[in-house]
DNA sequence: CCGTGATCATTTTTT
DNA sequence: ATGATCACGG
């Protein structure tokens, strides 16, 4: 067993490996087999050092990354083995830290969790009743500040204390204070506070201490770069009795410092830990040597960085493709047409294939050009499915009927569907709640006594009455039967059905689908989670919650309810189907494929305006490209455009200073447009922030040859001309009269049959099908 | 109380 | 461009 779990691994990586006692910093460069290497570590610790997997912990950013470890340990000791081992991210171990021994610290253990958007509208809550202008204190301003606060440890009171001459903070700590009480009211707690309370029960409760301390005999953290002051605390003080925490990171791909990772904290790991051995991984085993050049050429120009270079075996590979197009919808075609090739040729799929960018916002244009040649993608992330606003509504159901307290939700809930229950009825009865020191839910159970008019005390008994029927449904019926119930008793799909829009037909489908999300969960719980198990990371996060308090307590209800406050985008990524993967850089982060085109390389968009004056995150951004790259196994594409249309208006953004950093003899340049410009590929001038024609142009030809000028048609692509017959999705069948070119794009002219007559579209956006 | 229309701000990244 | 919020009138 020995000899296989290092057979096949480098001199550094077995060092990590067999590093068991004491701390250990492992800087990771990507694609240096650093989950290989954490992942036999902790086999090597339950194989050779009989450590029982119980004692083990290993926590990640994301539920993929831990579900990807355990599977991976399962596979070098056996499911069973592998069972009980604590894997999850820092917030599903914190939950369930929490379910087990949050009462020590004086928690509810049945506390839900709140998202951003609860958090936003508690803290207009807040605002409302502190009288503050939500202008100079916008929410989303005042959150991301209580959020900072709350990754350094830093609470209300003392940022109140340290807000002397800093006003906003005054407001801030202000709103803190009655946010953190209406959290408490509601029996939430928000991400960070899954966190902090947890770091707190470890400081507070003796007990708790000594148990969790005594329990994890090895601590494991991965990305250890993205790690804020909170969830370091929380490492230390759980590693505390037995000193063996492994860290593996890499500072170069720090890109969560916006959320508060502090990229210090790994560069002082060695002096937190002056006697931490310190194992680097610089060889690759993903990229081609023309990949990583590129990807170190960037990454060199940061000033906070320690110095390193990755290396490989692997040969020189492809050059890497630069593509400059007049717009972001030449740039999608451009992306399209080259991944159509690809292909084609044989020699890859399109699940090799990942087209990544800067920010979601990009990813429409370059989706329509992907439509348009029938090229199958899916993106990840993006408009979110537990985000929408269906989904949240019934969800706030759930969470209602688990915890009629849930303020948030329950304002949600109350008027939606339309029940005639207005502001003015919410009003009165927050006045009677207040002058009578009852929560919102006891008010409105006893609204006879609140002064209003009969109709309005009816449409609330009625409300209040349906939670309770609610409350009884969710004892006896299975999750999904129990969302169903909420569908049809709630009135909320009739209502949705009573719409008869497109839009309404596409949220009852999203409603089916949460149904059968729940059908999913309650299959794989069945399975995996034989109703005994006790400590296995079966997900059960009340299977620890003392029995006393779950008495007529739904706990099904409550670990989906869990387990869907705290997915990911990149946890429903999978590979297999065979499509193009979109997403952000950011969620790319730890995957690879063997083709990857990073699209719309400008100043402004990558890197963003908004880190254009702070060298911080410029160095960030950098990073970022550097993790872009880096995510490149064979081949490597950027792309950019002349001018591109953002919020409505077409500017002209120079081209990325990161490109400009890449060696010339490392990328071809190809142009994808026809105008006498395309003789020069433009350089960026650093002092100036523009582009500037290069010294040397030096050009190669796009695949197929591109004739001097290039008709419209053919450089969007149309798959008509004019006299053809097209379909247009709404209007029809019709004739197309004229083709004008547009910059770019096309502006069909189609006569359809009256009454609708000639109508002038835009080709990217009409979706125009050619028809017989 | 509810729906409509106007105005407005918004878009970086996410557990 | 799109979506959210707000003011007004039914």
């Amino acid at each position: 067993m020995d000899s296989s779990l290092l057979a096949d691994l480098n001199e550094p990586q077995r060092q990590a490996v067999m590093h068991t006692d004491g701390p250990l910093l492992i800087f990771a460069g990507a694609g240096s087999g650093k989950t290989s290497v954490l992942t036999r570590r902790i086999a090597y610790l339950i194989q050779q050092h009989n450590v029982a997997p119980y004692n083990i912990l290993a926590v990640t950013f994301t539920n993929k990354a831990s579900k990807q470890m355990k599977e991976r340990i399962a596979s070098l000791v056996g499911d069973m083995v592998a069972r009980d081992l604590w894997a999850g991210t820092f917030h599903s171990v914190c939950a369930r830290m929490l379910r087990e021994r949050g009462d020590e610290i004086g928690i509810d253990q049945r506390f839900i969790i709140y998202d951003t958007d609860d958090q936003i509208a508690l803290v207009k809550e807040s605002l409302k009743e502190l009288e503050l202008d939500d202008k100079t204190y916008q929410p989303r301003a005042i959150l991301s500040r209580i959020s900072w606060a709350k990754e350094k440890l830093i609470t209300a009171r003392e940022l109140r204390s340290r807000s002397e001459h800093k006003p906003f903070d005054r407001g801030v700590a202000a709103v803190y204070k009655l946010y953190q009480e209406k959290l408490k009211l509601a029996n939430a707690l928000d991400f960070d506070d899954l966190i902090v309370e947890c770091v707190s029960l470890l400081k507070d409760s003796e007990a708790a201490r000594a148990h969790y301390q005594r329990r994890f005999q090895y601590v494991h953290c991965d990305e250890f770069q993205d790690t804020n002051k909170s969830q370091y605390e929380l490492l230390r003080l759980l590693s505390k009795q037995h000193k063996n925490l492994c860290v593996v990171g890499d500072d170069d791909q720090s890109i969560y410092a916006f959320r508060g990772a502090d990229i210090q904290i790994i560069l002082d790991f060695e002096n937190d830990f002056p006697d931490a051995k310190v194992v680097k991984l610089e060889q690759n085993y993903r990229s081609t040597k023309t990949i990583l050049n590129a990807a170190y050429h960037v990454v060199k120009n940061n000033k906070d960085r320690t110095e390193k270079r990755l290396w490989t075996e692997k040969p020189d590979g492809e050059h890497i493709v630069l593509m400059e197009t007049p717009n972001e919808n030449a740039e999608g075609a451009a992306i399209a047409s080259e991944i159509r090739r690809l292909s084609q040729s044989g020699d890859y799929q399109f699940s090799d294939i990942a087209i990544l960018y800067r920010t979601n916002a990009q990813s429409r244009a370059i989706e329509e050009q992907l439509y348009r040649l029938s090229i199958k993608y899916k993106i990840v992330g993006g408009l979110r499915f537990w985000e929408r606003r269906e989904v949240k509504d019934i969800v706030a159901y759930l969470r209602v009927t688990l915890n009629p307290n849930d303020s948030v939700s329950m304002r949600r809930i109350i008027n939606v569907p339309a029940r005639a229950i207005g502001s003015t009825s919410m009003a009165a009865v927050n006045q009677f709640a207040s002058q009578q020191g009852l929560t919102f839910w006891q008010a409105l159970k006893r609204c006879d006594e609140v002064g209003l008019p009969a109709r309005s005390r009816n449409a609330i008994a009625g409300f209040v009455k349906m939670i309770e029927y609610f409350q009884a449904s969710a004892l006896r019926k299975s999750v999904p039967d129990f969302i169903k119930d909420v569908l049809e008793t709630s009135g909320y799909l009739a209502d949705l059905r009573n719409e008869r829009t497109e839009e309404a037909r596409g949220r009852e489908e999203n409603l089916g689908e949460l149904v059968s999300v729940a059908k999913q969960y309650e299959q794989r719980e069945a399975w995996q989670n034989p109703v005994e198990a006790e400590d296995s990371e079966g997900d059960d996060p009340f299977a620890d919650v003392a029995d006393d308090l779950l008495t007529d307590y739904p706990r099904e209800l409550g670990s989906f309810l869990e387990e869907i406050s705290l997915v990911a985008d990149i946890d429903s990524y999978e590979e297999g189907a065979n499509s193009v993967t979109l997403m952000t850089l950011h969620s790319a982060k730890g995957l690879e494929f063997p083709i990857v085109l990073m699209a719309g390389m400008e100043e402004g968009i990558f890197p963003h305006m908004r880190s254009f004056d702070s060298q911080t995150d410029l160095e960030e951004e950098r990073r970022l490209c550097y993790v872009g790259i880096t995510r490149a196994k064979e081949r490597l594409y950027m792309s950019f455009a002349e001018t591109r249309t953002v919020f409505g208006c077409t500017k002209r953004n120079p081209i990325s200073r990161y490109i400009t950093e890449i060696p010339q003899s490392l990328y071809i340049p190809v142009s994808m447009r026809p105008s006498a410009l395309s003789n020069s590929i433009p350089a960026f001038d650093p002092d100036t922030r523009r582009t500037v024609a290069p010294p040397v142009p030096r050009w190669a030809d796009v695949s197929t040859p591109q004739p001097k000028k290039l008709s419209p048609q053919a450089q969007i692509d149309l798959p008509f001309k004019a006299g053809d017959k097209v379909t247009h999705a709404k209007f029809g069948r019709g004739t197309v009269v004229q083709i004008v070119p547009d910059n770019g794009d096309a502006k069909v002219s189609v006569a359809f049959p009256s009454p609708v007559g000639i109508k002038t579209l835009m080709a990217s956006f009409a979706n125009l099908e050619k028809s017989a």
